[in-house]
DNA sequence: CGGAAATGGTTGAAGGCTAAATTACCTCGA
DNA sequence: TCGAGGTAATTTAGCCTTCAACCATTTCCG
């Protein structure tokens, strides 16, 4: 039995502020956009995904699957950005057991409104700090580290299923 | 009216990279703590940094500071941890406003359980994909940003109290 | 065909998080 | 010494997230 192999001094520095860095981060460009376009992290990025989708509509499981959210969580966030009326629902004709969710005028419009605040934010928390090469060595770190981890969640998620119900023994 | 200076290829990059990345290593290390060791990454999160200080204690505030939490947030788990026995509230002499939170020995031997474990997660999701100097570069860039952070939200959550009533006008 | 299993999506309950209000105490200055 | 204002921490209420159970439909396959 060898012991674990604790960091060391240059990993415990990037995890520290990895940690610290992310949380900051999210929770500070949250606020932001809660106070400026009365809106969450989650409705934001639903609104995106949508607004960039063919007919800015997508079935729930590919816009639960783009946005990293559970099927769980974002039938509940549809459901209260429905009934503010950023977003609609129409049932599919092919798949009757399938729903997509439909970008409203109106919430584009309040996307329209609030995505430039927030980018804003983006460039002054994080870009307007760094260096065209940080940006680069930033981005390839966590496009590796990104894709490593999509194939560790679909594993350990889709085994003991994410949602769904548990299929006994073999 | 210049438009809103929108992401280049390379910043969109980095910026779904990070935001990906992050939540899915956060996410994933949770779960396994959790099934590894029956706690959260905020349980842990406070054990540790309890476990390293003087007399295995901290000051609320003090305590709140170093994990990221919310005085509130951090009020809510010491509370929980305190049912589960792996803490234990004291109160101080010298300010009796003030309260310690103690980490106690079961809490202790629960931390040194999950630890190793929680480290080889981390090597495994983060670390081992990446070359000494990709660490050097992950630790230099989160640590720049992690202090232009904690100075904006220190003002932002300082001046609009993070806690406490408002003094009206001056 | 017909039934078992898988898929797409929703629901409800339980618990966690946030913000605002509250309690209790300390500090400073007139 | 008194009171105004600040600080430490908790509490409450409302919203959000998660987990497990559920319904409806489709697919697979003997």
């Amino acid at each position: 039995m060898s012991g674990p192999r604790w960091l060391n001094t240059s990993e415990m520095r990037a995890w520290r502020g990895l940690m610290g860095m992310s949380r900051l981060l999210f929770e500070q460009l949250g606020r932001e956009l809660g106070k400026e376009a009365g809106l969450s992290m989650a409705d934001y990025e639903v609104m995106v995904q949508l607004s960039e989708a063919e007919g800015r509509r997508l079935r729930m499981s590919d816009l639960a699957a783009m946005s990293l959210l559970s099927k769980s969580r974002l039938s509940h966030q549809v459901a209260r950005m429905e009934a503010t009326g950023w977003v609609r629902r129409e049932s599919c004709p092919s798949d009757r057991r399938g729903a997509f969710a439909v970008l409203t005028d109106e919430g584009f419009a309040v996307l329209a409104d609030a995505a430039p605040g927030h980018v804003e934010g983006v460039r002054h928390h994080l870009f307007d700090l760094l260096d065209p090469d940080e940006i680069e060595q930033l981005g390839a770190i966590t496009t590796k580290l990104y894709q490593h981890l999509n194939t560790v969640v679909e594993r350990d998620c889709a085994a003991p299923k994410r949602d769904g119900a548990v299929s006994e023994a073999v």
